[in-house]
RNA sequence: UGGCCUAUGGUGUAACUGGCAACACAUUGGUUUUUGGUACCAAAGAGUCUAGGUUCGAUCCCUAGUGGGCCAACCA
């Protein structure tokens, strides 16, 4: 009933079977549940495009649910930039809520667990308490206070709630089992105490729920029908479960729907980090000038670096959904915003390291406004008007004195295009007393029709505007900077992650808002800073083009990995290709099998009988290898094999087997 | 007493109920081009971790290995 073919993720099949199982369709319901304890990254994006994509897909509404049970962390800040950061993203949240909205709720049914014995209060150290834990491969042992009476645990627990004991005092815990292999379910902590102002409570509540309490519970409370997060809560699920069969006991009534946790691999990028425990601390080293610094993999820092909210979306999806640990390439999201930049950003002319170029046949006095296109991908971007004069910029990496024809841009004797105005000449160059070309004489040509390998981008001083534009480079060097066991994330960083300078701009940007988005010509895609003035201009590289210009000088890296491969290719044996083709033999259509066959034989020829002759053991079963083990023993008996017994058993066995192909194959021996 | 996940080209994700392993990025050519961009065309790249088993037939189901990941915060 699905349409048209579009494979669903693991995730979208296990919705459908819910459904086709009875689960009514508007039953369906997600939520997001971060911590307000920092801002939302390019990881988090996955999560959000996981749930909301599905809201999206089926109809179903999304909660956002800051899940704050931590008031040492959290902050309104947060909860704010977490907001501003999904909106930005084009997501629409269903109910804002907070898991502390639920400790009333949470707190009646611990209660009502200590009532039933499930719950008790452990008055031990957290170093005792974590020893009885066990290790993973040692079991737990009970604690002295685990059989204490229902009356005194309700007792302690409700004074820990009256505030009548430090914090560290007392914790409540769940009564499950010491020994359970899985260490969540021994007897996990529900409640600490914690004397912190919480940025909504205040100072009503002195303790608080752990994640494990709380987080299944306002699942179930919301009715949340899935309940997806990241692989390192598998472990939880357990206990979320059996959290959940016992609130459901008591509430079953009101609310029917018990959710489902579900668990999917996170987003990992190459060359960046995605905690946010590390990345707080390199806002707070200064690494970065805060968390909406352009480097920084977060949403508000790739949104100032010139991302759109539809590239990220593209980018997600892209990268699809999936239970495996992964590491995805930086080019992939660079990919998605050229992608779309490409169809919505104007071309613009901006030189960033300039040289000057004068041109000596055209008049000191004179100027012209150029009409120079917008955008050639959208129809309805129109024209503008560039100035054009005597002396203008080129990029000083467009002019070689001498160069051989690979170099398509401007040398000493040669033509080059300028975007939108002349076919110039550069007959000389002036030098400084250090040998440095400060200057190149051209002539031009009114002529614009003639045939010539390059254009390069220019602008005319006189009329140019100068700006700061700042471009970056990725913030660490290494591909994996926080997998290292020895070394810290800290010594991997770029120390060259930013590189301000000057631009020079043509004059039509002169009025332009922060956030716009422009292509420089044959540079990349640039935007206007957050710290950009009107009389100071502030522009971000977002990403480069494509270059494969740049691409052609260094490639040590390539020849390697085509080493690499050959090496791998030429271990691989003539004898487990063929037992390979084998497997599939049979499956094959006719027309495929007599090409396998072709490659059998001629890979038969480096195989020696000591190689072939285990195979004749090949269960019966398997008649693909055994056929295939009969074309290779074909060719090895025509190039002088002598027959012996073994093969002749071999051959005897074939001709008595089912499987027709084999026989045929046999009996041609 | 350890438990739970996981394994498909360089990367990521597919392959529906077992039936010729597909798509995207990256790579390499070519065509077009007033961006060495875009667009278009093409090529190359895995035979699905290993060993068994079930089956006419296994990437898919079963068993056992091996590699990788997660779990021992009064964090989430």
């Amino acid at each position: 009933m699905s349409e048209e073919t579009k494979s669903l993720n693991f995730i979208e099949h296990i919705i459908e079977e819910d459904l086709a199982n009875g689960l009514s369709k508007d039953k369906l319901r997600f939520r997001f549940p971060p911590e307000p304890n920092g801002y939302l990254h390019i990881g988090h994006t996955k999560a959000i495009g996981i749930s909301f994509g599905l809201g999206e897909t089926y109809g179903a509404p999304v909660n956002l649910r800051f899940d704050d049970t931590n008031p040492a962390k959290e902050e309104q800040e947060y909860v704010d930039a977490i907001k501003r950061d999904i909106a930005w993203l084009g997501y629409k949240w269903e109910n804002e809520l907070y898991s502390s909205d639920y400790f009333q709720k949470l707190y009646d049914w611990a209660i009502q667990m200590i009532k039933d014995g499930k719950a008790y209060v452990d008055s031990q150290s957290s170093e005792v308490i974590a020893k009885q834990k066990g290790t993973p491969t040692q079991v737990g042992t009970n604690g002295p206070y685990r059989n204490r009476s229902v009356e005194e645990n309700l007792d302690l627990f409700q004074g820990m709630k009256a505030g009548e004991f430090p914090a560290g005092t007392h914790i409540l815990r769940a009564k499950i089992d010491m020994e359970d292999p899985n260490m969540l379910m021994r007897d996990p902590m529900m409640y600490r105490i914690m004397y912190a102002n919480h940025h909504r409570t205040g100072d009503e509540w002195c303790i608080y729920p752990m994640y494990d309490w709380t987080h299944g519970e306002s699942d179930y409370l919301e009715q949340i029908s899935h309940s997806l997060c990241s692989l390192e809560f598998k472990p939880h699920r357990k206990l979320y479960d059996w959290f959940k069969e016992h609130v459901y006991a008591y509430s079953k009534d009101k609310l029917p729907l018990p959710p489902k946790q579900r668990e999917f691999a996170r987003l990992n990028l190459s060359y960046t980090i995605m905690s946010k425990r590390k990345l707080l601390r390199l806002v707070e080293d200064g690494v970065v000038t805060g968390w909406d610094d352009p480097r920084m993999p977060t949403i508000s820092g790739l949104r100032r670096r010139g991302y759109t909210p539809n590239s990220i979306r593209q980018f997600i999806e892209k990268v699809g959904v999936a239970k495996r640990e992964n590491v995805i390439d930086v080019s992939l999201l660079e990919f998605c915003i050229r992608e779309d930049l490409n169809k919505s950003a104007n071309r613009v002319m901006a030189v960033l390291d300039p040289i000057k170029v004068v041109i000596t046949n055209y008049p000191e006095d004179k100027e012209e406004w150029l009409e120079a296109e917008n955008n050639q991908e959208d129809d309805s971007a129109g024209f503008r008007k560039v100035p054009f004069s005597r002396e203008i910029y080129i990029e000083k990496e467009d002019f070689k004195e001498e160069a051989g024809n690979k170099f398509f841009r401007l040398k000493l004797g040669g033509e080059v295009r300028l975007k939108n105005a002349y076919i110039i000449k550069a007959n000389s160059v002036v030098k400084d007393d250090k040998g440095e070309v400060t200057e190149i004489h051209c002539t031009y040509d009114e002529d614009t029709s003639k045939k010539v390998k390059g254009t390069l981008h220019w602008v005319s001083i006189r009329h140019a505007i100068s700006v700061e534009v700042r471009e970056y480079d990725r913030l660490f060097s290494h591909e994996a900077p926080d997998s290292n066991k020895e070394k810290s994330f800290m010594e991997f960083i770029n120390p060259n992650s930013l590189k301000v300078r000057t631009g020079y701009l043509e004059p039509s940007l002169a009025e332009v808002k922060v956030g716009e988005q422009f292509q420089f010509q044959r540079l990349g895609y640039f935007n206007v800073d957050d710290d950009s003035k009107p009389d100071a201009l502030v522009f971000n590289k977002t990403v480069g083009l494509r270059d494969s210009w740049a691409k052609q000088k260094p490639k040590p890296q390539n020849n390697n990995q085509n080493k690499n491969k050959q090496q791998s290719q030429q271990q691989r044996s003539a004898i487990s290709v063929i037992q390979q083709f084998g497997k599939k033999y049979t499956n094959l259509p006719e027309e495929k099998q007599l090409k396998v066959k072709a490659d059998i034989q001629e890979l038969s020829k480096s195989v020696s009988y000591d190689e072939l002759e285990p195979l004749f053991g090949t269960a019966v079963k398997k008649a693909g290898t055994r056929i295939a083990v009969m074309i290779s023993l074909k060719i090895l008996l025509k190039n002088g094999l002598e027959r012996n017994n073994t093969i002749n058993e071999f051959i005897e066995k074939a001709l008595e087997d089912k499987n027709e192909i084999l026989v045929t194959e046999a009996s041609e021996i």
